[in-house]
DNA sequence: CCAGCATTCCGTATATCTACTGAATCTTCT
DNA sequence: AGAAGATTCAGTAGATATACGGAATGCTGG
């Protein structure tokens, strides 16, 4: 059913030269896969995926200037590749239903194994089937008939840039009246914009605005 | 001044499999180095670092079970190890800090290039001198000279079990009452907790605590 | 056994946030 | 010019959180 490439063709996105390598060094060690380009960030990565149209995208979710959700997002809305794997820092699992969202088909933590690599490459590319660890997925499934776990709504938010300052002030801990008078405001401006953050986000407080943040990496970390 | 072993002995430490796979190339590919051994976590290298008394330590700040600061500082603590560079995501300000308490001597971003790295360990082993890269550093010096910058208070803050329940239930966005039921406890019991919380990590409210607790990696991502 | 700490609980008062509305500018795009 | 969205502001009411102070229980290591 699924056409592809001998060898695989892949390309790979991570903002972290090193963790590049590794994965390069790693697929490079197995002649079934050529890497054919490498990404540092989501907007190289569309560029590539356009010009070099491989296989399988094997990209990590958390890189500057465009993430890597956003990015496959952006790459599957334009109909290039159905085909992609995430890499996630630590198995968060509302990135991974983000993820799905977004048209991924594969998902790895990202102190996975070579053998587990393989095999979702495999599973994904060749079978085109969708590929989940074992022990992610159990845990998903948990957390799904949870009653108490709620899915952050949609992929990625496209928050404004006047939310995205109020978020990173929030997340710097200052209140209402601070920010307000940090940025020549009224409070009830603040409020309003933190209560449109919150209901876009779908969260019932601060914290979770906070949370989300975080795990959204939409604040800069100071 | 400074006794180091030709070649430079290294531990590095990260619990990312092919990060680590990419470190140890860069450093393969130059005689001056030679990594003696490899760590996933911070207990990992602490055992590592009693054991091959290296000139330097490699250590990712991101770790599972025991981040890396606390880790540096355990081997700091312990007189054993004087030099260790720390490796982080984001080039958090915070991070740089608390990184500082705890008697790390470099600091670089996890995106740096081989170059870099190769001039921070030298730095490090070979002068005897902190390092920091001339970006991070710079930014750094502008956010302790404005005055909205407030750091975290010590290096990291041993919470007790309880304290890391109730922080994870925090983020997980559930108020006082919802976790009070969660755990069957009164909401006032729970405010004690929040307060004594915010208290030690000296923010000023929930948004600071959500914060602090990602920053410092001390909730599970659930 | 005692000191120290974790854990639990609470009253009062105030601060802050959140819900539910509604609405006036301003920019941007078509 | 008109539509859509971003940004701004605000009233009222109620929900939550925070400050400040105090206290009882239980466990643990010296």
């Amino acid at each position: 059913m699924s056409s592809f490439h001998n060898p695989i063709t892949i390309i790979i996105a991570d903002d972290h030269p090193f963790y590049r390598e590794g994965l390069l060094n790693v697929l490079h060690s197995n002649s079934k896969y050529r890497v054919v380009a490498e990404a540092s960030n989501g907007k190289e990565l569309i560029d590539l995926a356009l010009e070099h149209e491989p296989d399988i995208l094997i990209v990590d979710i958390g890189m500057p200037i465009m993430n890597g959700i956003v990015a496959i997002k952006k790459i599957t809305a334009l109909g290039l590749i159905s085909r992609s794997i995430a890499l996630s820092m630590h198995s968060e699992d509302t990135v991974m239903l983000q993820m799905l969202n977004a048209g991924c088909m594969g998902y790895l933590d990202k102190n996975t194994s070579k053998e587990e690599l393989f095999e979702a490459i495999d599973s994904v590319v060749i079978h085109d089937r969708v590929y989940f660890p074992a022990s992610t997925n159990s845990h998903m499934m948990e957390l799904l008939s949870n009653s108490d776990y709620r899915p952050y709504p949609e992929a990625v938010i496209d928050f404004t840039d006047r939310e995205k300052e109020v978020i990173g002030l929030v997340c710097r801990d200052f209140n209402s009246k601070e920010i307000a008078d940090k940025l020549n405001l009224g409070h009830r401006t603040i409020e309003s914009h933190r209560a449109r953050i919150m209901e876009r986000m779908n969260v019932k407080s601060v914290a979770g605005l906070v949370a989300y943040a975080y795990s959204n990496k939409i604040i800069g970390f100071y």
